[in-house]
DNA sequence: TTCGTATCTACAACCGTTGTAGATAAACAA
DNA sequence: TTGTTTATCTACAACGGTTGTAGATACGAA
């Protein structure tokens, strides 16, 4: 993602306008690592502009969104999450306990169809979600079903969040 | 998934009774490889079983997903997608045009954490997922996003569905 | 400063999914 | 077969994330 700087000269540049709340969320996603929901932003946004409504949230990371600046994504927590980072080819990482995302820094060359299996799909992008528990989930609590399952495929996490 | 019999007995089993509309979602289920909605299992249910309910429906995908005869999964397509096959290790290849899922049986066997990148987490599994166009969506007409990305990190299909 | 228009907030609607309550039927024993 | 217990059924409303609408507001070019 552009500095805020960079994404209020691209808003103007792209017809948009350019308010206070539109600059508080560029400043909020700013180095933001954490994949934050809508809501998360609208919290985080609402501490510098106190009367931000979660409706503006919304409009303006779709803006992003379609702007290329964030990336959207869905890994089965119940809600969009948004990624501020779209400069580095990554995947994710995902707390099946608390719902916790982060980057993962690795690449897959071996990432491909093999021939023959592709079903007739013109296939563009692959994306890949680990699913497991982070540290601080690990130490919280033994989690009844943390017993590693040695990267088979896996389900949604355990229903929700 | 076993088969619509042996659903039966595992329902009985594990305390559960089995129902007319629940041996009608096994039969639904029975071979299907389109990954369908609760929706979807709702409308061919009702062909077979006129009054069934919707949440009849969820309740049952649930009870499957809980025994492990079914996986739910969210690719990001707006609503759960439900698997019966969760015999093969596979991952998932889903048409960002029209929300079409299929099955990719392809094992990958080099899809682990380098070692030191996974900030802590205790991972379990991988899951997976190619985007692209399927064949009848290429046919159809030509996608004004269909250039080829080369198996970046991807977005969400275009905003739902 | 003025004006046109995009954006704002507030509010309600939308959609997938789940909780609740009373009616119904499966399962098992007699 | 009949009766009894109890899970499941349907109908309906609620829930939570997200989006549409309308009138008020403020950006930005002149």
């Amino acid at each position: 993602m552009k500095t805020p700087d960079e994404l209020t000269q691209l808003f103007r540049a792209t017809g948009r306008k350019v308010t206070a709340q539109r600059q508080c969320i560029f400043r909020v996603l700013q180095g933001d690592v954490t994949h934050p929901s809508a809501e998360a932003v609208f919290e985080a946004a609402r501490r510098d502009v106190e009367t931000i409504s979660l409706k503006t949230v919304y409009q303006t990371l779709n803006d992003l969104a379609e702007l290329g600046e964030i990336t959207s994504l869905d890994v089965g927590t119940g809600m969009t999450r948004f990624d501020p980072n779209v400069d580095d080819t990554h995947h994710h990482v995902v707390c099946r306990q608390c719902g916790k995302v982060r980057d993962v820094y690795a690449d897959f060359p071996d990432i491909r169809l093999p021939d023959g299996s592709d079903l007739g799909f013109q296939v563009g992008s692959a994306e890949i979600v680990f699913r497991g528990l982070c540290a601080e989930c690990v130490a919280a609590g033994t989690d009844p079903v943390a017993r590693d399952q040695t990267l088979a495929v896996s389900t949604n996490g355990p229903s929700g969040q």
